[in-house]
DNA sequence: GCGACAG
DNA sequence: ATCTTGTCGC
């Protein structure tokens, strides 16, 4: 069940945290990889979560999962976690198969107390996982090279927390950070073979069109 | 005290 | 996240 409070959030947090594990590097060339992704209504009280698995050598979809409900929690920056991972794990469950990465659409360490979704995700599914944000919410960067594949260190409170990366040629780049079970630099690897023609991984584009298009046909 | 703040 | 008009570029 989730927690009824912020308090017990920050507790749950507190306890999962240390069973992140980040002696990687985590698997380099995975067969499958699931994108996570949650579309919410107008009204905020509706959502739908969508995973869908690709095949990581031709990035085809091979198998997909959908649940609709409703946020598990408010939404507090560096608790997001909480309002998304109910019907997230909801959909992961009704997969086939058992994918060997999870590509998250948020942050991993990259976050105020090093425990974002990726890393949630993760440690209560087991599978290796990393986050991918558009946007930051912890840490300062260098602006990286113009071109894909230019990157530069994340850094947040004296530590390398994640990366900046520019997954196309002259786009705004994106956050990865380790989630779970992944080295970063085999995570930012990841994600450029994910990133063949847009600037957001193949996983989460797909995902995030599952859930928008069930989200509409469940409103009417 | 004030601003910042994944999705 | 979602709403929202026009605009630039392939």
């Amino acid at each position: 069940m989730p927690p009824g409070s912020v308090a017990e959030a920050l507790r749950v947090q507190d306890k999962l945290r240390p069973l992140v594990d980040l002696a990687g590097p985590g698997p380099t060339a995975p067969a499958t990889v699931a994108g996570l992704d949650v579309a919410y209504a107008e009204s905020g009280d509706r959502l739908a979560a969508a995973v869908t698995v690709l095949d990581a050598r031709t990035l085809a979809v091979v198998d997909s999962a959908v649940t609709v409900g409703r946020p598990a929690f408010d939404y507090v920056p560096g608790l997001f976690a909480f309002r998304e991972l109910p019907a997230l794990l909801d959909a992961l469950d009704r997969l086939t198969v058992r994918p060997d990465l999870l590509v998250c659409d948020g942050h991993g360490l990259a976050h105020p107390r090093r425990f974002g979704l990726a890393c949630h995700l993760g440690v209560v599914t087991g599978l290796p996982a990393i986050g991918v944000g558009k946007t930051p919410l912890v840490g300062e960067w260098d602006e990286p090279g113009p071109r894909r594949g230019g990157w530069s260190p994340l850094r947040d409170g004296g530590e390398v927390v994640g990366r900046v990366l520019r997954t196309r040629d002259g786009v705004k780049p994106v956050f990865v950070s380790v989630g779970h079970r992944m080295s970063l630099a085999n995570a930012a690897d990841r994600v450029l073979a994910l990133t063949p023609r847009y600037r957001l991984p193949e996983t989460t584009r797909t995902a995030d069109r599952l859930c928008r298009d069930v989200l509409a046909a469940a409103s009417g």
